[in-house]
DNA sequence: ACTTACGGTAAGCCATGGCTTACGGAAATG
DNA sequence: CATTTCCGTAAGCCATGGCTTACCGTAAGT
């Protein structure tokens, strides 16, 4: 149930900023907070909610440290949106086909 | 941006497991608040909040109203996941070669 | 027409969490 | 060794939102 925790992460509008920061390359907290409305504890604080959610990683260089995207945590969101991708199909199939023909079928 | 919208209603555990339950096929408010923990007002609520956001609809049947997933919203939330899921990998690559021979990088 | 079943809405309570300021620690630089 | 830079953590404030109970409208059954 990791998804669960990504989608957590991601339902914070700086958070999806911050992710959406990473996505053009591996940067340090600094730099991400620049350009940010918000603190750079808020983006530390962030970015180990992301790091625990498996969504991003770190690595230290010198005195900073440089955050990337880890593809796990999204490519377990991935999957259980494709799960449910094709289900969503076949029941808004259904409900089509139970709305249309629906004069016939309540009371002839 | 309506895939906000989608992420921030996912991201609440009881909105998921309604979500998941409709997965399964169409059902009245009532057959899905039983099995939950929480009352009928609340998840009536939900489902507000999940049809605002284009993930369910909703069609009137008798003195019931019966929920079902929309594709669309799911559909969103899936184009945002994919054009990241590119860059991601790409990103994590540049990580993964720039941490290994990092020995030899940074200090010859 | 009366009753029952079903569901949406309002008001209110309370926990969650995002943000700020302040502090402390580690690494490069001189 | 002193200084500067960069970052993580702690404490606290405050808005957000999820849940409950209570109420009202609507549709079917008798």
């Amino acid at each position: 149930m990791a998804y669960g925790n990504a989608l957590a992460c991601l339902a914070d509008p700086t958070r999806r900023r911050i992710f959406e920061r990473l996505r053009s390359g591996p940067a340090p907290v600094g730099i991400v907070a620049r350009g940010l409305p918000v603190s750079r504890p808020a983006v530390s604080q962030h970015l180990k909610v992301l790091k625990e959610a498996g969504l991003v990683n770190d690595r230290p260089e010198g005195t900073r440290r440089v955050y990337y995207i880890d593809p796990d945590g999204l490519g377990e969101l991935r999957a259980w949106l494709d799960q449910f991708w094709t289900a969503a199909l076949e029941s808004f199939k259904q409900e089509i086909e139970a709305e249309a023909p629906n004069r016939a079928r309540r009371k002839p």
